[in-house]
DNA sequence: GCCGTTTTCGGCCCGACTGTTTTCAGTCG
């Protein structure tokens, strides 16, 4: 069993437990366990075969045996008896927005509903109104829920949350109401994907700030509203959180409200042990405030450097900012040049000079193009002519900007079985490669990986494109061992892609700080298609930070001759 | 279910909002 599958297992006996209505810290052991294994590099089977499971902090005796023997012999009697227990539908209801383990389990035992869809006729038809502590409006309300469960489960790209909250920000921002005005929550985490917004406010009239917020032409509802904050769905389904504090709680409130859960629970716990009182609305040393006028006061007090927010995800943060080890982050400014561009020469909508200028306008000062390669006929691939001919226009582009690089590419189809296309002669003709699978997307772990394995062995391969091929909330990547093929990368010297179109950011950050550790080299690209397309940049940036990579890590962050010098 | 430089038992992060109540339980982040 591999280690998604015991980490997605540990969750749900945490959920059944909770409806179970056990000890609540009891199913927290089974989420954190879950947590701490997500963290968790080593290979859960060395980990258990070696033993070594009990001897980490949040596995006693009881999980230990269980993952043992899930890993061992792929099932657990526990879990399978557990199961049995509680109807599969009530694990789906705490979904529902308004419902949690007791409501669920008082509709359940009193009317016997177990789905979704029971649960709605119910409520349509009165039922529920007879339970105690249920009124007709705790009905209302789970409907609602059902509704929305319904319409909005989704969740949204980070571009998304960024429009909408920079235009909700201004709009605060120039009330003259408000001191200061953040964005807090995933969003400022930089997540990939978001399920809300949340922006923290100081001010001395919080109830003129909710009533601004809440009544802004973007919100559609408003589902709850008090004095210091409010939640609104808005138009697209999104929901949005508004906070307010005064000016002297704002540092506090926002690193609380910054998250993440995980990060806020284990830097409470440190606290904790030290005499200090964390919340919100400040540190307390034997109810006294320590003062702190911003973020890095808080970390200044644990002895800890300044942890940037895309870092506070209980990944090893806190230990490596006690030691004072936190990675220099890369950023926008890093990147000196870009690859992975498509031209008009396949399906790109700009010419090759139109794409430099705009490089040179915005500071690069190398670009690599990549057309699709021929089997992508979908893409309108490169025939042979075609390379000559674009390799000649580039030879004129480079006399004629001779302070900018050029460099000719090709993103080249990983074939199913494993070989790039082109013969060798035409390979040889590119100053560097980007392999990547557009194909065949449905073979099975081992097939997929070993197809990947050959093409990152060919000796022309440079970088690996959108390694796993997934795009963000519509398709799952397909399976493929991801670290062994980060393991084979370092091994031939291949630089891995981050493809910071939004909809990809591929690969995931989850896996970068384990993959440089080890020595692996990055490159961030837009995988560009248009001028516009270059913006993408930053989401790469972004996840790259969160992946802790520094600038060393990346190879775009090289000058120009030294770019030319590592292909050339 | 986990953990321990006060503890092998009794804690486990903390507070806002809603709704059903008249002091609090449930849910959420």
């Amino acid at each position: 069993m591999t280690k998604s599958e015991v980490i997605k297992i540990l969750n749900e006996i945490g959920l059944l437990l909770e409806l179970k209505g056990e000890n609540f810290f009891k199913s927290r052991a089974y989420y954190d366990a879950a947590n701490k294994l997500e963290v968790i590099q080593e290979d859960i089977q060395t980990l258990v075969s070696e033993n070594r499971l009990g001897s980490i902090k949040g596995f006693g005796k009881a999980l230990t045996s269980k993952i043992t023997e899930l890993v061992t012999t792929g099932e657990l009697e526990y879990y399978t008896k557990l199961k049995e227990t509680v109807p599969k539908g009530l694990v789906s209801m705490l979904r529902i927005s308004g419902l949690g383990p007791k409501k669920i389990m008082t509709i359940y035992k009193s009317l016997g509903v177990n789905t979704i869809e029971e649960l709605k006729e119910a409520c349509e038809n009165n039922k529920l109104l007879d339970l105690p502590r249920f009124s007709k409006k705790t009905q209302d309300k789970i409907l609602e829920g059902i509704k929305n469960y319904n319409e909005y489960s989704e969740k949204f790209h980070y571009p998304i949350g960024e429009v909408l909250s920079s235009e909700l920000l201004k709009y605060i921002r120039e009330s003259g109401i408000v001191q200061r005005c953040e964005v807090a929550g995933s969003l400022r985490r930089k997540k990939e994907v978001l399920k809300d917004i949340d922006l923290l406010v100081s001010s001395d009239e919080p109830d003129k700030v909710m009533d601004l917020f809440t009544s802004h032409y973007y919100v559609k509802e408003i589902t709850g509203k008090g004095e210091t904050k409010s939640s609104v769905v808005l138009q697209n389904g999104m929901n949005a959180d508004i906070r307010v504090v005064s000016d002297s709680q704002f540092p506090y409130a926002l690193h609380h409200f910054t998250g993440s859960k995980e990060h806020n629970t284990a830097l409470r716990h440190l606290a904790k042990k030290q005499g200090i009182k964390m919340n919100e609305y400040g540190l307390f040393k034997d109810d006294e405030l320590i003062v702190c006028h911003n973020e890095k006061d808080i970390f200044n007090v644990f002895g800890m450097e300044f942890i940037p927010p895309e870092l506070r995800e209980n990944y090893g943060e806190l230990e490596a900012a006690e030691n004072k080890e936190l990675p220099v982050l890369v950023t926008n400014e890093d990147v000196r040049g870009v690859f992975h561009t498509h031209t008009n020469y396949s399906d790109g909508n700009a010419t090759i000079e139109q794409l430099v200028i705009d490089c040179m306008n915005r500071g690069y000062s190398y670009l690599g193009i990549t057309d699709h390669s021929k089997t992508a006929i979908y893409a309108g691939g490169l025939t042979e002519e075609d390379i000559k001919r674009q390799h000649e226009e580039i030879d004129l582009l480079n006399e004629k900007y001779h302070d900018f690089k050029i460099l000719k590419g090709i993103e080249s189809d990983i074939l199913p079985d494993g070989s790039l296309d082109y013969d060798e002669r035409i390979l040889q003709s590119f100053d560097f490669i980007i392999g990547s699978v557009h194909s065949a997307f449905k073979m099975e772990q081992k097939k997929m990986t070993d197809r990947v394995i050959k093409a990152i062995s060919n000796p022309y391969m440079s970088i690996l494109g959108h390694p796993t091929g997934r795009l963000l909330l519509s398709r799952e990547g397909y399976k493929i061992d991801i670290e062994q093929i980060i393991e084979v990368c370092i091994e031939n010297g291949i630089v891995i892609e981050i493809n910071a179109n939004p909809y990809r950011l591929d690969l995931d950050w989850r896996h970068m700080k384990n993959a440089k550790e080890k020595g692996c080299k990055f490159v961030i690209s837009p995988d560009a298609h248009s001028i516009k397309e270059f913006d993408y940049m930053r989401y790469g940036i972004n996840v790259a930070r969160k992946g802790w990579l520094e600038k060393s890590d990346i190879i775009n962050t090289l000058n120009k001759d030294e770019i030319v010098k590592y292909f050339l």
